[in-house]
DNA sequence: TCGTAGTATGAAATGGATTGCAAGATCCTG
DNA sequence: CAGGATCTTGCAATCCATTTCATACTACGA
C-alpha cells in the first residue's frame, strides 16, 4: 500500500486508562467504598450532604467507574449488540442505505436509555464466530436485522437466547420475537395503489429469498386476486440479487421483452436502480412507467424523481425493538409486533 | 403508537447469561482454574493432552470465559469505539453512505484482529455524555470520523487520551493521528480532469466547514493558479449545508443564474443531488454539465449516470486506520497518513 | 545417586466495583 | 427516659478470570 507519510511520527505520550479507583475517592472524602458506590450510583442510602461531597471530590479527580469491574459484579452490561448485514467489500457487495437509517434510529434510543451498542456483521451462529456476546456477557441482547438465509439457525439460537429481537417479516411458526412492518399489507397497498392510477401492467422486482420479500410478493398477488384479477407470472421478476445486482435485474428485465407499465419493487434501492435503468433505456418515469419502492430512506430523497414509497416508519420500528427487547431482558411478557404500513406517494408514481 | 399485535406474546422461557464458570471446568477436568485458564487462552505452558481434554470439557459443557472478567484483570477490552456522525432522525437529517460503506470496512478490519466495535454517534466531549470510553475501560481505542465542527474539543480531547485515530483532513497543527485522503490533490485531480476535457466554467459545491472540504477546495483553487488561470469566486458555492440540504444548495445555485459547464461536488452525495436537479430543470449530465464527486461510495453505482468521482480508498483507509490504531494502542510510535487519490472517470463526466 | 534443568500444575493474590448484613447514630413517641 | 423506628455507614463477601510465585515431578548427564 503506498502511502505519503507526513514528517513527524506521532509517540505515545503515555497509555492512559483507567487510574484512580473507588478507593482512592473513597480515602479523599474519608468515607467507605460503599458509600463512594452509593454516592454515584445515586442510590437513596446515602446523605444527601456526603452524596455532593463525594460527587464533587469525583469529579474533580476526574474519576469514573470501571465499567468491566461494574459488569462482572452486577452480571450485565447496559449494551446491545446489533447485527447487521454490512457490505461484503471484496465481493462488490453494497449494503442498503436503510440499515444506516436504522442505524441512527437505534442509536438514540439506546443511548437515551444509557445503552451501548456493539455493532457486528457476522450472525452468532456463523462459523469461525466462537461464542456469542449474551453468553459471554459482552452484551444483555441482541437486535438482528433481517432474518436473513438460515432460517434454521436463527430459530435454533433464539431458542437458547431469548433476548433477542428480530427486524423482519412475521412467519407465523416462529417463535422469536419480530418487528418490522406488515409486508403483506404493505405490498398490496402498492399494488393497488398502481392499479388505482390506472396501470395495467405491473412488474414486481425484488428476491423472496428474504422472508419479508416474499411477503411483500405475497401482499402484490393478493392485490390481484382481491381486485378480482389474475396475476400475470410473467410479470414477476424475482431472480436472487441483493442490491449490487438490482441493475442488472432491472436491465433483465427490460430485455425480457415482457410489457409493463409499472414496477413494484421490493426496496427503496432496487427501485432507484430500476428508475435509473428505465432512464437509460430512453423510458421515463413515471411517465411511461410508474415506480413505487419500500423502506422510505432517506437518501432517495436526493434522488430524482423523488420516490413514492410504502414507509418502513423507521423511527418507529428502531424504538419499539429496543423497547421490547429490554422489556423482554427484564423478564416481561412480551409480543411481536407488526407496524402498520402507509404510502408516501410521491412524483415516482404518475398516472398515464 | 398505533400497532397491530399478534395472537401470542412471547414470555422468556428462562434468562440465559453466563452460568458456568470456569470454576466448574476445573473440576470436572480435574485441574485447577489456573490450568483451564491457561489452556483456553492457548498458553504452551500446559500439557498437549491436559489442553484438549480440557477444550473438549469446556465445548460439551458450552463454556465461555466471562468477558468482563477477563476484561477487568487484563485492563484491556479488544473493543475500539467508532464514532460516527449519523442521522438525526428528528431533524430530517441525512448520514452519508459513505459512513455505511466505511463502517462495513471497520467491521472486517477489526473482527479479523479479534476485536470488536463499539459504535456511537455522539462524541465523548459532547455535552451529556459522562464518561469516555477509554477512561472507564470500555473501549482500548477511538476511531472519529470527521473532525467535525469543534476542532478545539477534538484536540484536547487527543491530548489526554492519544490512543485516537481521526478520519479526516490533514491540518498541519494537528497532533493527533490522521488518516484520509490528500484532499488538497484529490480537489486539483477532479479540477483538472474536467479542464482537461475543455470544461471552461468549473463551480465548487460543497460547505467548507467541514475540514476536509476546505481542503478539496484549496485542490480545486491550485488548479486554477497552476494551470495560469484565475478562481471565478462566483463560482464557489459553499454555502454551509450537510447531506440533506445538498439538493436545495443544488437548486439555489441554479437559481443564481450564473453559468457553468461543470461542477466538482465535495461529496458524491452531493453530486448525485445536484445530477438530480440539473435533470429536473432540464439539463443534461455530462452533456450540458459535467460532474465529479468524491469518495467512490458504492450506491452510485446504482444511479446513472455512473458517477466519475475521486475514490477515497475506503477499504485501504478502514484497514490502516485500524492497523495506527492497534499500533498506537500497544505503544508503538506511529505516523499520520495520508491516502494517494485516485480519479474513476464514468460517465458523469464527459466533453462538450 | 545427586544435582540441575525443564515441564506441568496449583495456591493465592489481584483487578475494581456492588451489595447483603450488621451496627452506630439520630430522632421520635409515649 | 426507655424502646423502637429511621437514617447512614462500613465490613466483608462476591462477581470470574488471569497471573505470579512456588512446588512437584520428570529426565538427563555426571
Amino acid at each position: 500500500m503506498q502511502r505519503v507519510m507526513a514528517a513527524m511520527s506521532k509517540t505515545l505520550p503515555r497509555p492512559v486508562t483507567a487510574e484512580t479507583t473507588m478507593f482512592e475517592i473513597a480515602q479523599l472524602a474519608g468515607v467507605s467504598e460503599s458509600t463512594v458506590s452509593r454516592a454515584l450510583s445515586g442510590s437513596p442510602l446515602v446523605n444527601e450532604n456526603t452524596r455532593n461531597r463525594i460527587l464533587k471530590i469525583a469529579r474533580s479527580a476526574n474519576y469514573t467507574v470501571n465499567i468491566n469491574a461494574r459488569n462482572l459484579r452486577q452480571k450485565r452490561t447496559r449494551t446491545i449488540e446489533v447485527l447487521i448485514p454490512l457490505a461484503e467489500y471484496g465481493r462488490q457487495h453494497m449494503s442498503d442505505p436503510f440499515y444506516l437509517d436504522m442505524l441512527g434510529v437505534l442509536a438514540d434510543a439506546l443511548s437515551e436509555r444509557h445503552y451501548d451498542m456493539l455493532l457486528t456483521k457476522r450472525a452468532p451462529w456463523a462459523k469461525g464466530v466462537e461464542t456469542n456476546s449474551i453468553q459471554c456477557g459482552r452484551a444483555d441482547g441482541i437486535i438482528i436485522m433481517g432474518q436473513g438465509q438460515d432460517l434454521g439457525a436463527l430459530r435454533n439460537f433464539t431458542d437458547l437466547y431469548p433476548q433477542v429481537v428480530v427486524w423482519g417479516g412475521h412467519l407465523r411458526e416462529d417463535d422469536y420475537i419480530v418487528v418490522g412492518t406488515d409486508n403483506v399489507a404493505g405490498g398490496k397497498l402498492a399494488t393497488e395503489h398502481l392499479m388505482k392510477i390506472g396501470r395495467k401492467r405491473i412488474a414486481f422486482l425484488g428476491d423472496p429469498a428474504e422472508p419479508e420479500i416474499a411477503l411483500r410478493q405475497q401482499g402484490y398477488r393478493k392485490a390481484f386476486v382481491d381486485n378480482g384479477m389474475e396475476v400475470d407470472e410473467s410479470l414477476i421478476f424475482s431472480a436472487p440479487f441483493d442490491a449490487k445486482e438490482a441493475r442488472a435485474s432491472a436491465e433483465k428485465m427490460l430485455q425480457s421483452g415482457v410489457k409493463f407499465d409499472a414496477i413494484f419493487c421490493a426496496s427503496d434501492v432496487i427501485a432507484m436502480s430500476a428508475i435509473t435503468t428505465l432512464r437509460n433505456a430512453g423510458l421515463e418515469v413515471p411517465r411511461d412507467v410508474s415506480i413505487v419502492g419500500y423502506d422510505d430512506i432517506l437518501i432517495a430523497s436526493s434522488f430524482g424523481p423523488s420516490l413514492t414509497t410504502v414507509s418502513q416508519r423507521i423511527q418507529d420500528g428502531g424504538k419499539t425493538m429496543v423497547d421490547l427487547l429490554l422489556q423482554r431482558i427484564e423478564g416481561k411478557s412480551v409480543d411481536t409486533t407488526l407496524l402498520p404500513v402507509e404510502l408516501i406517494v410521491r412524483e415516482s408514481c404518475g398516472a398515464h
